[in-house]
DNA sequence: TATTGTTATACTCTATAACTATA
DNA sequence: TATAGTTATAGAGTATAACAATA
């Protein structure tokens, strides 16, 4: 090792570590700002998804959760009365899952809430949210 | 809304969306590698925070668990001989958990491990890898 | 009484496999 | 036969509460 090397690059483990306690964090703000609103974090994300009509299967594949998962997830956003679940008429076998109006409105309620109430982001300006918000496209490369 | 903003500020649920997204895809990935070295999830995040003797409960508090989980943890790194728990003589409540010759050596290739096989970070060099770092430490605050 | 570590237990999230109804 | 959704179930990970030993 050169000992005047001024910055070393950041070791992959701490990156990692680092990684995970914030999540870790966001994930437990997530699920408090979800509770407020009764929702379970796996419907919140669920929700947060929902725009136009969109079958079971699509909606696990944006989860990127087995399709297995969301027969539940949908039985709890619908028993909320948050979406419907329309056969398509093409194919029977297929269910489209359409946001019902109040669905709407509790998307954008916590969406509005997640912009407040999640304090870990809260700590960047909105450059350094660009930053981050750069790597994160760059590394998850979508 | 004006028409010519050039770089809208990143939204708070996309930017947490696509942290779910990267430590989803970096969680699975680092259970790759350390199932590869036949360590549970758990283990492996132990195994890295152990460096000179330290106690069950300053334990969890760097795993930031509870710590009526770091005895199942322990048990099993004990099992393979990778740490002892010896009692603090002060203090014959207080278990010390030291790391054994091969807990160091297993803890070393782990680290390696990472390094190379987590590719998600792979796609930074290093001056982006330092930048995500810069990022996660200011947010994480410690 | 308070604290360390342990145990028993329950809950959330997720995956696998088998089933049904359609195609 | 293959596919969409469902059901049952199992496993990982984590938290809470009660307990024993020690302070």
């Amino acid at each position: 090792m050169s000992p005047g090397s001024q910055q070393r690059p950041a070791p992959v483990v701490e990156v990692v570590d680092l990684l995970f306690e914030l999540t870790d964090r966001v994930k437990a703000q997530f699920a408090v700002v979800t509770g407020a609103l009764e929702l379970q974090v796996p419907q919140a994300r669920t929700l947060l998804r929902i725009n136009g009509p969109v079958s079971m299967r699509d909606l696990a594949a944006r989860l990127r959760c087995d399709a297995s998962n969301m027969t539940g997830i949908i039985d709890g956003l619908h028993a909320r009365g948050l979406v419907e679940r329309n056969p398509l008429p093409n194919d029977r076998r297929v269910k489209q899952v359409v946001l019902t109006e109040e669905g709407k409105r509790l998307q954008t309620r916590l969406r509005q809430r997640l912009a407040v109430d999640v304090p870990v982001l809260g700590k960047l300006d909105d450059t350094q949210r660009q930053e981050l918000h750069a790597i994160l496209l760059r590394v998850v490369e979508r």
